[in-house]
DNA sequence: CACGAGACCTGTTCGC
DNA sequence: TGCGAACAGGTCTCGT
């Protein structure tokens, strides 16, 4: 579930609460328990719990698939990668198959990352920056400008299709929100990212923001097990919709194998030239 | 520089 | 029903 949109719906959810359910800003931290080591990257799970008491969250944020707290005098940072997830739950509540780390706070709740796969991370760090440090731009940060965006593409020979999931040249798209953009773009995922015309760099630019704007206002895609509440799964055009009619169309949708991941889209809509 | 393969992991679904 | 293969929202490292 974790792309961008999945990821600023967690983080406004842990920043402003929801019915039920209460915010994490301004709680103070009262402990730890980490349950599967490698699920903290860093610092030692020693140096963690100590460091951890005395602090608490005074920021909730998103940073490409990063979601953000600023503590006291640290950042705990969390990658959800593949199947991770965070929520708040009552200290007094019972461990869940596959909790991974659990936060401790005030007023007897606790924040609690849970990860099947166990590929999520947490760090500990006085500097944000060296660990988003390689980050490439915000996609829905107005101060990308389409010509940036242009000159980027234009930087590299790369097919689009692994570009846009390179998280150093744009923060936050993964092979859901891609496929859709491409889609959106009408352009196929192989072609090389310096023959876009700048209406096509345009385009891309305009078809990314679409997608991650639409998701976000339905609260992400859930998929599988996980499950956040969205419902952006419904509106998929290409993605996991192989054979299915194109909405545009109605050829069917193929998918091909791009950089080992399943790549969707339509054959007629995003033909390989122009 | 750019690409592909393999690793890290568990769970679900599909084909025989 | 059973069982193995394929596949899944991500990223890192290594070899060519």
């Amino acid at each position: 579930m974790p792309e961008l949109p999945e990821v600023e719906t967690i983080a406004r959810l842990l920043r402003d609460g929801s019915p039920g359910q209460p915010s994490l800003v301004g709680r103070h931290i009262h402990g730890a328990s980490l349950l599967w080591e490698r699920t903290l990257a860093e610092p030692s799970p020693a140096e963690f719990a100590s460091r951890l008491d005395q602090q608490a969250i005074e920021a909730v944020s998103r940073r490409g698939k990063f979601l953000l707290l600023r503590l006291t005098h640290d950042w705990l940072l969390f990658h959800l990668r593949m199947s991770g997830d965070l929520a708040v739950r009552p200290s007094d509540a019972p461990l869940a198959p596959h909790d991974r780390l659990i936060i401790v706070l005030e007023g007897g709740v606790s924040l609690v990352f849970n990860d099947a796969r166990k590929f999520g991370r947490a760090w500990l760090v006085e500097d944000a920056g060296q660990v988003l440090g390689d980050l490439g731009p915000e996609p829905l940060d107005d101060s990308l400008s389409s010509g940036d965006f242009y000159a980027r593409l234009h930087a590299t020979r790369r097919q689009l299709k692994p570009l846009l999931l390179d998280q150093k040249f744009l923060a936050g798209l993964g092979n859901i929100y891609a496929d859709e953009a491409l889609n959106l773009a009408r352009l196929h995922p192989l072609v090389p990212a310096d023959r876009l015309t700048f209406q096509q760099a345009e385009s891309l630019l305009e078809g990314i923001r679409t997608v991650l704007r639409a998701s976000i206002q339905r609260n992400g895609a859930s998929i599988d097990w996980v499950y956040r509440g969205g419902d952006f799964q419904n509106y998929f055009r290409v993605y996991q919709r192989t054979g299915l009619p194109c909405p545009e169309c109605g050829t069917p949708i193929a998918r091909i194998i791009v950089g080992q991941r399943g790549t969707h889209f339509c054959p007629h809509c995003q033909p390989v030239h122009s």
